[in-house]
DNA sequence: TACGCACATGGATGACATTGACCTCAAAAT
DNA sequence: ATTTTGAGGTCAATGTCATCCATGTGCGTA
């Protein structure tokens, strides 16, 4: 992966319709020079998927929550995560240093939904202990890609 | 928006290459009328652009770090939103409620990059307390699509 | 009933991705 | 020093595809 690659990779993340033409003028290479190496590295994984940027409030998302979850003591790890991975409106769940062991980040339509989610979740007998902190503003938003539907 | 939309949009999700042709068949509409929804809903908003998913390990963004921020009593919030918007390492930065003012997310290489993230913090005078949060592993990684390049 | 709008269709057109044959250069082997 | 090898580039041919437009269709409204 050298400068190139870079370069493409970048101009790719702006806006993935951009034409190998167009791409191979920005980098000083034939069109089907970029292709290649697109292929490439799409090949090798560094290029997981081609995907849409989304508006969170256009779907229905506007709210955004991080929950930090202490699972029970009983839980089944192994469980909680694959019941985080198949959950529709968790967009990240990570394992995490210091006095928490999940970090949870999802999106819902409106604050009250995020009680349904704390439930399901002690239904499960996953949660411990939980604290749940809501965006108010987002000076930098990210990307939002659903994962279901 | 309706329930078409939805379904286009979610086969563009998981593969934004996909041909009209094939979307179409998919959900039951000419191409020509898949392509014009997909302008629509790129017009309105709802799909901000055609971006890449990548794999962060591969380009060298193998730490997931989150920062808790309280800002400097004295510091100039909307630099702060700025300084966080056009920060190369910032990939999300939210207003949040709790003990808290701002949750920041970012990728480094090494955690000990993460030091000179919070020295440049400090020295711009923003930071007043905080604490930092590393991923260990992610049952649910998220989408990673870098801002600058 | 008649009108108008929003949306779907299908075919023409040109742009584009894709492919393969060939070329170039540099590093490794003889 | 010369040959070999392989990775990566160019160019041109090919076929697929997005795009555009003229037309058709159903539905809510006057």
């Amino acid at each position: 992966m050298d400068d190139i690659d870079l370069k493409i990779i970048g101009l790719l993340a702006l806006d993935a319709k951009r034409s190998l033409a167009d791409i191979g003028g920005s980098v000083g290479l034939a069109p089907s020079s970029v292709n290649e190496r697109i292929r490439r590295l799409t090949a090798s994984g560094a290029i997981r998927r081609f995907t849409l940027d989304l508006d969170p409030a256009a779907m229905g998302m506007q709210t955004l929550v991080f929950v930090w979850i202490a699972l029970r003591e009983d839980a089944d790890e192994t469980a909680f995560r694959e019941y985080a991975a198949n959950h529709p409106l968790i967009l990240e769940c990570h394992h995490v240093t210091g006095a928490w062991a999940y970090l949870v980040k999802l999106r819902v339509s409106a604050p009250p939904e995020i009680e349904g989610f704390l439930a399901d979740l002690k239904e499960h007998r996953f949660l411990g202990r939980s604290e749940t902190v809501i965006a108010l503003s987002s000076p930098v938003p990210g990307s939002f890609t659903p994962k279901d539907m």
